[in-house]
RNA sequence: GGCGCCAUAGCCAAGUGGUAAGGCAGAGGUCUGCAAAACCUUUAUCCCCGGUCCGAGUCCGGGUGGCGCCU
């Protein structure tokens, strides 16, 4: 009998807010139906980041084999384009030996450029081009940059707010170098042409202040683990301070202490603020996915308690291996 | 007990007669190569009572609360 994987594109998606549950969920799964885990998040790509962006440990990558962790060097930029054109590779050899992909994150992008027909050929990033315009911007203000983009592509600009000076010099980057006007295209809200996967869409969720709090719990955590030890191993390893990586929450905090310009507890308390403000970010953005299926985990308890009309959903889908 | 100062949104805070700046926090939202990023939107009738005035957060009297000084 054909297993009716074999004829589909069909991997599991979870997302949810940060701290929510996700990795231990997609675990879950990938053992019940003989899933690998396909990572969905900005950070963890970066190797050396760890503690910060909770990453699987050891143990849970030899349970099951984890994709797009790990996979980028913190000293370089990583980018979406990037993202999506590996793991395409990743999902398709995942597909021709009948695993199923579990992609599990909470970078909503990320997600999307898995999801939609996103188009990143012929433009990428252009360092020049972004610092002559981002002086631009700075020496003549953001609407002057803006108004570049209002007489070269308008319909492209009537999507921005002039403030929004990383995507209008993106949009401007995008013009001159492949002649391309981002008002000349939008993607549809439904994913079905152009998406890398045939996806069900499942985000987690729980109530806010539960969320809030263990947020904060886990960040405490995290401090214990070390983090800031982590930060001094990558700063000391020469890494530019302003890098993309150390951007992310619980780095660039640290680093602030680190450097003097906080104490310890206001450092903690800005990392937990930052991601309590990253899980509301979050939110909005899964909330648009009309075809999602949302499953709320009850107060704090664990995810394992939802597993059970989880699994439900997924058997729906496709039986038990 | 006396004298003085203060009392504006969850917090900080401007406003000294003409119909409540701003910042922070919160909430909502946007998103096609930095996305754990960047950006947008949004929140009060001014401690209470009485008075003056066309009109009071703004002036006067009283009350309540807080702060400081004095005996």
């Amino acid at each position: 009998m054909a297993d009716p994987r074999h004829n589909t594109r069909t991997a599991v998606i979870i997302a949810g807010p940060t701290a929510v549950g996700k990795s231990e969920a997609a675990l879950a799964v990938c053992e019940r139906y003989g899933g690998e885990l396909v990572s969905a998040d900005s950070m963890q790509v970066y190797r050396g980041l760890n503690i910060g962006t909770a990453k699987p440990t050891d143990a849970e990558r030899a349970r099951i084999p984890h994709h797009m962790i790990d996979i980028a060097d913190p000293h370089e930029p990583f980018s979406v384009a990037e993202y999506r054109a590996r793991a395409e590779v990743v999902i398709d050899d995942m597909f021709a030996r009948k695993a199923l992909p579990v992609i599990c994150g909470g970078s909503g992008l990320y997600i999307n450029s898995l999801l939609y027909d996103m188009d990143f050929s012929g433009t990428a990033g252009d360092a020049d081009l972004r610092e002559k315009y981002t002086r631009l911007a700075h020496d003549f203000g953001n609407s002057y940059i803006y108004d570049i983009l209002q007489r070269r592509d308008p319909a492209g600009a009537e999507k921005l707010h002039a403030n929004d000076r990383k995507k209008v010099i993106r949009a401007l980057e995008r013009i001159e170098k492949g002649g391309e006007r981002a008002g000349l295209r939008d993607f549809e809200r439904s994913f079905t042409a152009g998406s890398l996967i045939d996806p069900l869409l499942i985000v987690l969720t729980r109530d806010r202040a539960d969320l809030y709090e263990l947020i904060e719990q886990r960040t405490d955590r995290m401090i214990d683990a070390g983090l800031e030890q982590e930060v001094r191993g990558l700063t000391c390893g020469g890494m530019p301070e302003d890098g993309i990586s150390l951007l992310g929450i619980g780095y660039k905090e640290m680093l602030a202490y680190i450097r003097g310009d906080c104490d310890l507890p206001e450092a903690i308390r800005l990392i937990k603020q930052n991601s309590r403000r990253y899980a509301k970010r979050q939110m909005t953005w899964f909330r648009r996915w009309e075809n999602a299926l949302f499953f709320e985990i009850a107060g704090k308890t664990p995810v394992q308690n939802v597993l059970p009309e989880l699994f439900a959903v997924i058997d729906a889908e496709f039986p038990v291996k």
